[in-house]
DNA sequence: GTAACTGCAAAATATTTGCATCCTT
DNA sequence: AAGGATGCAAATATTTTGCAGTTAC
């Protein structure tokens, strides 16, 4: 696992560092999004949330998570597949935000439909967001 | 207008004051989307930042202006159409955020696609979100 | 007149920047 | 050793809250 991080940070040209081995740690635990907020909690006090913020903008920038906008304030950031290159993210699949545990989910499975707009309009980029329960939270009734 | 504002404001149970009328207003005239800062700066000054927080919030308790996730961190907000009751929302259209102008607007004529989760995940609500260049900023090229 | 709304001040929160120090390479 | 990353302090920016004065009904 130790291994299979710095890898990561090191095919992404990011000098390898105790705080962004954890922040990635955290990420490949959990198949979710993360906020700031949540890194900052489960980091366990260990680092400075000014190093949240430096190292979320790094992964951001070498493509490795891409944000997930959601309709409360916060930000959402998750782990990015392989096939997804700097500046170039093919995340077309849909988010799901649980209402009950408020996780954020990625399913990988579920494709974007294509979406056809009215003429003028040139479309860079589908973004498609869905709540509702998830499956655990479901099962847990 | 002044009568469809006021009309607007009293069906929904706030009482008529010059900054709701004025906020209203704003959203009346451009179909699109607003974010807090926007509001503030085409008031001119009027009004204070914490008015405006609290007429956003007004308005979206009564369901006049839903909210619409974008990948930057400003929340924006756009007016209901008539079948969008308080707390139950229709707004099952597609938004679309130009890339070129910066502007978010509705695209009440295209639908949001059905969409199929794994099982066990029930679907509350659908958020669609476009990006890419929009009608009037292709036409300026 | 009463209840609701607003503005001001201030608190609480979130984000950005500069700089000295420490860690990677 | 050099460049990049971190932590701290501080500057900004954003959002929330309390309260007194004002306005709508």
């Amino acid at each position: 696992m130790d291994r299979k991080i710095e890898d990561i940070l090191k095919r992404n040209q990011l000098s390898v560092t105790s705080g962004r081995k954890k922040i990635l740690e955290l990420f490949l635990q959990q198949d979710g999004a993360l906020a700031h907020n949540d890194i900052e909690k489960r980091a366990g006090e260990k680092f400075d949330r000014v190093t949240i913020y430096r190292t979320l903008q790094a992964f951001l920038e070498k493509g490795m998570i891409h944000s997930i906008p959601t309709s409360d304030n916060s930000i959402r950031y998750a782990l990015c597949k392989d096939n997804c290159s700097e500046g170039h993210h093919h995340d077309d699949h849909v988010h799901f935000v649980c209402s009950a545990c408020g996780n954020t989910v990625c399913l990988e499975g579920v494709m974007v439909p294509p979406i056809k707009l009215p003429n003028g309009f040139v479309v860079e980029q589908v973004e498609m967001l869905v709540s509702g329960v998830c499956k655990s939270c479901n099962m847990d009734v």
